[in-house]
DNA sequence: GTCTATAGAACGATAGAC
DNA sequence: GTCTATCGTTCTATAGAC
């Protein structure tokens, strides 16, 4: 692996555990084994590199709530595999994470990847919920851009009750409350 | 106010707004227009001032949610004037918050007012469900427990969701969600 | 109690040799 | 491309005068 992939795969587990604020150039070369000179080579500087693992943090969330929500059967069935899909839960959420983060936040450039990310999210669960409505599968009032908000709230509120307790099972707890309740609500259906 | 009160005030604000390692005693030195000495004279170093403003943090927002829950009406209104009190979204949960900062949460003394109060505030909420059970307003087989951190993960998702989009809508989208999702299961009551 | 001065380390970045 | 040396600043804390 080269250099430049070190840098930005060491600066993704630094992001995700410490924030963009927690963490330094140095211990981000300190991680990836590098000198200070290949890191200014590569990247202009701190907020370039976090903006190269930024993405690619995005990429791999995206691309690991698509496989859970492309899995085939009902609306609610592909919804339970996102929702159960694996996580290091007490690490949090390499993106939602940096949600948190005041210079992320502050920085249009950190922060466009962190709301594309959510945005898109929140879309394809809406997505997977129409079609749920659809089919039949779930009441047609139901409001799909609203509920789906919930469920990607749920699962980020989910990280912040587990860290908190230093306990999976908080996060678990959450998740299980709201598997109930769109459960109850499909057998509800007009 | 004295000296040391402004300290605790400036360092509740400058954690709710930068977390715990985005915020510096000279920072907090300048918000509460005190000098280095000061600081050093009424608290033992930054974390121990951190303490005094977490747990300030953490009794307010536990009046806050306990003023909501303790209103009149049904189980549910109760849950509304929770979901639906005044926050201010983009700033954050002073709380949920420092759920996210490494060093909060490596640290027993600093975390343990966290996991308290968010500890405390799924207690209160599952106690208002229990409540509305006993009295037929909601399914009797309805999880309170589990229910009660859906409901408070939802809001920390909230200010997460708020907060990557910038923009409130995304806060209030999440809890009109769950507040459908609520609604439709207490009318499935047996 | 509050002030200024100072400490040693880490911060983010740059320079110039190789 | 990577290295070491260095820069000016900020970090958290201490010392000692007042």
């Amino acid at each position: 692996m080269d250099t430049s992939e070190r840098l930005i795969r060491s600066t993704q587990e630094l992001l995700r555990d410490r924030g963009y604020v927690g963490t330094s150039p140095k211990a981000i070369l300190q991680h990836a084994q590098a000198g200070q000179g290949s890191m200014y080579h590569h990247f202009s500087g701190k907020p370039d590199l976090a903006l190269a693992a930024i993405r690619r943090n995005a990429e791999e969330m995206r691309a690991e709530a698509e496989a859970a929500l492309a899995h085939g059967g009902t609306a609610l069935e592909r919804i339970d595999a996102y929702l159960l899909r694996e996580r290091e839960v007490l690490r949090g959420c390499p993106i939602g994470r940096l949600a948190q983060d005041p210079e992320v936040v502050a920085s249009e450039d950190l922060r466009q990847p962190v709301q594309e990310t959510l945005g898109w999210l929140q879309e394809r669960i809406a997505g997977v919920l129409a079609d749920g409505v659809a089919r039949g599968e779930l009441p047609a009032d139901l409001g799909t851009g609203a509920t789906a908000a919930t469920i990607a709230a749920v699962v980020q509120g989910g990280y912040v009750l587990a860290r908190a307790a230093d306990s999976v099972d908080h996060f678990d707890r959450a998740i299980e409350g709201v598997r109930t309740l769109l459960g109850a609500i499909s057998q509800h259906r007009q």
